[in-house]
DNA sequence: ACCCAATACCTAACCATGTAAAGTAATCTT
DNA sequence: AAGATTACTTTACATGGTTAGGTATTGGGT
């Protein structure tokens, strides 16, 4: 990114963005997430896929984490827990410990169909980057930590 | 996981993202879209709320052309519509010279709603960029024309 | 030892919103 | 004028989110 408009007034709150800017800004993230559920790759729907990776990365995690990790009620870790398992992509069994708690690991099928989706969407994703320039692939991913920031939830 | 994959096919990823970066870019990029769905602003639906603002961008529109800009399929877009028509936000009538078409606008009270969400996005949106430093806004800003390419279908 | 509150998950019922397939009315073509 | 096409709607279904309430397990206070 090259674009250095300096602060010319100087102070704190002259950081105005432009109305404009920010509707754009908001309808783009939208839509984005929009196209991005779309692409589901051929089988497993975008919640369901979406969990895989974080069981995969929360290894073993139990149902709670789960729905915590992905932002989402407990309920509905369940009910794509009951799929998962039906397709026997994972493996829920008590913790031997505490008899309350469900732990959640990948089965060997699981770990592969995920390791196949991962492929699918790069690909998918590389397909689409490749629209863009050097200089804009590259500002893209400087950008990265600003979206990362954006999404977490603090703020009400 | 560093692994940087050139795949067949060639000259699209000559530029070698890194695995994890693209990996990355994915899943930020969906929880982003989560996180976006569910600031919905007292009352309306994240799909109506999006629906009423394409209204008001391609203003007077069509069903089809609203399902089109939407990126989803017609029946979609009626029900939303029944559901605004219903609420008073917005008007459908038939359009004189061809009467296939159902023409929409937004009634006053749409219009006076628009701008009340909007004004609420933005301070969503902006309590969340507050917490950006100059420079990352300014690259997030920077990056938002890429951000479009990314989303815009074409690709199949 | 026993009861009771808290915890962790599940079940049930509901809603929103996407889809595909079939229906209806208007228009266009020949 | 008949049939094809177009634009929207209706219908039926799937997914995935919610809240409310149920069940089993744990653990602390008496």
């Amino acid at each position: 990114m090259t674009v250095t408009r300096s602060t010319a007034g100087g102070r704190r709150n002259s950081r105005r963005i432009r109305h404009e800017d920010l509707v754009r800004l908001r309808m783009t993230l939208g839509r984005l997430g929009r196209v991005l559920r779309q692409q589901n790759d051929d089988g497993l729907s975008y919640a369901l896929i979406s969990l895989m990776f974080a069981i995969h990365r929360m290894q073993p995690a139990t149902a709670g984490d789960l729905a915590a990790g992905e932002g989402v009620s407990p309920p509905s870790v369940t009910r794509s827990l009951n799929r998962l398992v039906e397709l026997g992509l994972v493996a829920r069994e008590a913790d031997p410990v505490d008899r309350r708690n469900a732990v959640i690991s990948l089965t060997a099928a699981g770990e592969q169909e995920r390791q196949r989706i991962l492929r699918s969407r790069e690909v998918w994703l590389s397909d689409h980057l490749a629209r863009l320039t050097d200089e804009q692939l590259h500002a893209l991913l400087g950008v990265l930590p600003v979206l990362e920031l954006l999404c977490d939830p603090e703020l009400p």
